[in-house]
DNA sequence: AGCACGCCGACT
DNA sequence: GTCGGCGTGCTC
């Protein structure tokens, strides 16, 4: 396949055992996808006998009024007994040759069947935007009026006589004419005209019954490359060439023998009329190339590799003695070098015509890697999300098509990138949350597709993280132990034995722990001091700053160093504790704290459990001491920025969130004025966590951390861990030694006390123990049933009707149905049943399509399989 | 989703 | 009586 210069590779088709010739075969008929909600089913077509159509290429068929991409899936030889002949029409044309490979077409399979979602669904997050688009429906004059009008003009008639000399038209048919003909083209779409008239519909009937205008629809518009001229040297330079010309072909050779067009001319400062005299003469040719959109970076100094400490060596050894599919966990600690270690890791595969793939959090949030990427790789780099424009995306697209070796770098839903060879991937920040998708469907999560898509291409997965999730750890071990035993607990000494990669001869273990137990350049953690806000409190400081933190936040002005400042800012997710105590509301019922209800204006204070729908009313003293102090929590990030300029007026400070990095480029921006020095101190939320390394910054502070430890959610703990480690290892990555200090009223919380003392392992053992009691992930599995609705009642009624009916089901226990923590978004009320199944028993599903037969039409529901967050 | 058809209320 | 609104159902 050969598209404007850049070579496509013949991919293997979906079903290779598909004949060639199609109808030798006596395939007549072709199965095919198409884009339509309401109905995820399947249409049969016609095979055209010029079209040589194979399952997995991407079709324009005819689809009631209109024309719309449709992909094919299989071909037929007979055809469904209770499908009438006459009703099957025939495929227009082939939109793209067949580029879902056998193992990504499973992939994108099994997406859909793991996930319950329509595989058309799947296919829209895998395709760019616009490739499956529709066809327009366009209104223009027929050629008779047109020529007519020219008449008019030329005779200097006026319009309306042409009108008058017309049998009866109505006036919105008149109306349309009067549109079409004030347009130069005569020509507008359908959908135009009706927004423009009252109901234009029945006009252009009218106008088409009388030959006035015709109907036609313009094919669906594929995002198209764009093109450019391009001019290539050919010959060889001749004596009989003119100064000029030789002077032109002079700068060709120099530049590779190709240059656009648009560009050469500029450097000889020429016209085109003389590279189309010598276009003529044949010394170069002048040909439309395919100009890729892709995001251009500022320039970058190159790099090179760095020398790796014994830790990393040993973890990239291991990476590069994989063969095939493997999974592979590597902990390192923050600052510990791992993308050094992606970084060699890539480099030979690239070298052998492989591709991989990066996945992080956040692209926007991490320019560093990036760059760091482009440094190292230049243009073989490429950065593939959602939030490229639609050009960018398709071409970044097809660049991946040509199976040039490359990088692509990108958010969760580029694990679908179709990158052929591929020979690793690699998910940073693996523990991160926004590798699941909550929606629209299907809710899937990039590292568990990650794993799918590196069996499939037999390719190992790399899953990085300084605070692994706790599903991948658990599968690691569990998986290692499964191959082969080994008596040491890993992660406990400093010099972790690594197990060797799998042989053939033993599959039966693809998984491997490799650890970074040090930060490079043996630097060390930072020290966390914890500070307890009660006892703060009790010697009078009321400031949302501990004495200590303002000593050192004096000290960051004096000194000009520069720090971090963590804020856990979440709209209503709030929790209630006691200021006196520290007591939290918990559940009864379950291991989990009540959060703040948010309701109606005036109603009565609640507080609510959202796996089991206890509730109470807000209390007026503590059960615990009977304080009065009993406080919402959850302050923001303004209120701290309003703090801090109260006290420490001399700080100048950067505010780092959601609010302030609203505009493209605006963490670039923001990042580079700290990192020159244009403020003392960064203060944000989240995004603070992801990935920085910001070499100058010494203190990290929390100013509540217990925002974090009481969410309502049976995840609260390891996001907490995670997210305090996270934050806290930006300090001290420099050469200057770095301090943390994280704020609590709760400084006994077991998080709190893994966090300072660095301790991965001993938080994570304890805190699978309590998913093991209670069957919650990694152990047991979790499918949440999300309802809404704009009727209040109904959605509740629903809800219960749904879990009734389930009840009867066994292999799971129901939580709820409850509703969901902000009941109304939206103008949407919302409810959700929480399924919580045995661990290791054949999990008996419950038959979704009755599931969705008790959903009257006003309610919808969707199902989020492993759901992340159940509030 | 579009885009048909079809059935009812407000006008010449 | 038509015009023009909107509700319903289908698309190989």
């Amino acid at each position: 396949m050969y598209i404007n210069g850049i070579n496509l590779p013949n991919f293997m088709v979906a079903e290779p055992g598909e004949s060639y010739q199609s109808n030798e075969n006596g395939n007549r008929w072709v199965e095919v996808l198409v884009d339509c909600p309401g109905n995820s089913g399947l249409f049969t077509y016609r095979l055209p006998i010029h079209l040589e159509i194979k399952p997995g290429d991407i079709l324009s068929v005819p689809f009631g009024a209109q024309q719309l991409g449709a992909i094919a899936i299989r071909l037929l030889s007979e055809l469904n007994v209770d499908l009438p002949p006459e009703k099957i029409r025939e495929v227009e044309d082939i939109v793209s040759k067949g580029f879902f490979k056998s193992a990504y077409w499973e992939l994108l399979n099994r997406v859909a069947a793991y996930y319950y979602t329509p595989l058309i669904q799947v296919i829209r997050v895998a395709l760019p935007p616009g490739l499956l688009g529709r066809s327009q429906r366009r209104i223009r004059l027929s050629r008779t009026v047109q020529d007519q009008e020219t008449k008019t003009q030329k005779d200097k008639l006026s319009p309306p006589q042409l009108l008058s000399s017309l049998p009866f038209v109505s006036p919105t048919a008149q109306q349309i004419l009067g549109l079409l003909q004030a347009q130069s083209a005569g020509d507008y779409s359908f959908a135009y005209l009706q927004q423009k008239v009252k109901s234009a519909y029945r006009g252009v009937r009218e106008l088409l019954r009388l030959g006035l205008v015709e109907s036609y629809l313009e094919p669906p518009r594929a995002t198209r490359p764009k093109l450019q001229k391009a001019v290539t040297f050919i010959g060889t330079i001749d004596p009989d060439l003119t100064i000029r010309q030789r002077e032109i072909l002079e700068v060709l050779r120099r530049r590779g023998g190709e240059v656009w067009q648009k560009e050469l001319l500029q450097i000889c400062n020429a016209s085109s009329s003389i590279l189309k005299t010598m276009a003529e003469k044949g010394y170069i040719v002048i040909e439309e190339r395919e100009v890729l959109r892709t995001e251009q970076s500022p320039a970058l100094a190159q790099d090179y590799p760095k020398s790796l400490n014994a830790a990393q060596a040993n973890a990239l050894a291991s990476i590069q003695a994989l063969d095939g599919f493997a999974q592979v966990l590597l902990h390192g600690i923050t600052g510990s070098g791992k993308t050094e270690v992606y970084l060699q890791a890539i480099a030979p595969l690239l070298k052998e015509g492989k591709s991989a793939l990066v996945l992080v959090p956040e692209i926007g949030l991490t320019p560093q890697l990036t760059d760091r990427f482009r440094a190292r790789f230049g243009n073989k780099v490429s950065v593939y999300h959602s939030a490229l424009s639609e050009g960018e995306r398709y071409d970044t697209w097809r660049q991946m098509l040509t199976g040039e070796p490359q990088v692509v770098i990108g958010t969760r839903s580029a694990i679908f990138a179709p990158l052929p060879n591929l020979g690793l991937i690699i998910l940073d920040e693996e523990h991160d949350s926004s590798f699941k998708q909550d929606s629209p469907i299907p809710t899937y999560h990039a590292r568990t597709v990650a794993q799918w898509r590196a069996e499939l291409e037999n390719c190992p997965l790399v899953l990085g993280s300084a605070t692994p999730s706790l599903e991948s750890w658990v599968s690691v071990k569990r998986q290692e132990a499964g191959g082969r035993s080994r008596k040491s607990e890993v992660g406990s000494r400093k010099s972790e034995v690594l197990s060797p990669p799998a042989s053939p001869a033993s599959p039966a273990s693809p998984a491997h722990y490799l650890s970074l137990p040090e930060r490079i350049n043996s630097r060390p953690l930072p020290p966390v001091e914890v500070v307890d806000m009660r006892q703060e409190l009790q010697e009078g400081n009321r400031s949302i700053f501990s004495k200590s933190l303002q000593a050192a936040l004096q000290q960051l002005q004096e000194r000009r160093q520069q720090g971090i400042l963590f804020i856990h800012r979440r709209g209503h997710s709030t929790f209630v504790s006691c200021r006196s105590c520290g007591y939290v509301l918990e559940c009864p019922h379950c291991d989990v704290s009540l959060s703040y209800h948010h309701t109606e204006e005036g109603a009565p204070q609640l507080l609510r459990c959202h796996y089991c729908n206890y509730g109470r009313s807000h209390p007026q003293h503590c059960p615990e001491c009977s304080s009065p102090y009993l406080k919402f929590f959850g302050s923001g990030t303004q209120r701290v920025a309003q703090e801090l300029a109260r006290q420490f007026p001399q700080l100048r400070f950067i505010r780092f969130d959601s609010d302030t990095t609203r505009n493209k480029g605006a963490h670039r921006t923001l990042l580079t004025q700290f990192a020159n020095g244009e403020a003392e101190l960064l203060v944000g939320t989240q995004m603070l966590t992801k990935g920085l390394d910001l070499p100058q910054v010494t203190l990290v502070a929390v100013v509540a951390a217990d925002g974090l430890l009481h969410l309502s959610d049976y995840r609260a703990s390891e996001r907490a861990f995670q997210t305090l480690t996270q934050v806290a290892g930006r300090a001290g990555r420099g050469d200057d030694a770095g301090r943390v200090i994280v704020q609590t009223y709760t400084p006994e919380h077991p998080v709190i006390e893994a966090v300072q003392g660095h301790d991965y392992q001993s938080f994570s053992q304890a805190e699978l123990e309590q998913r093991q009691a209670l069957n919650y992930p990694p152990y047991g599995r979790l499918i949440l049933l999300r309802l809404s609705s704009l009727d209040p009642i109904q959605v509740q009624n629903t809800a219960q009707t749904i879990a009734t009916a389930l009840s009867t089901n066994e292999g799971f226990e129901i939580l709820g149905p409850a509703p969901a923590s902000i009941v109304r978004v939206a103008n949407r009320y919302r409810w959700q049943i929480l399924l919580k199944f045995v661990p290791d028993a054949l999990p008996q599903l419950p038959d979704w399509e009755e599931v969705r037969s008790l959903c009257p039409p006003s309610v919808s529901l969707t199902i989020d399989v492993d759901p992340l967050n159940i509030m």
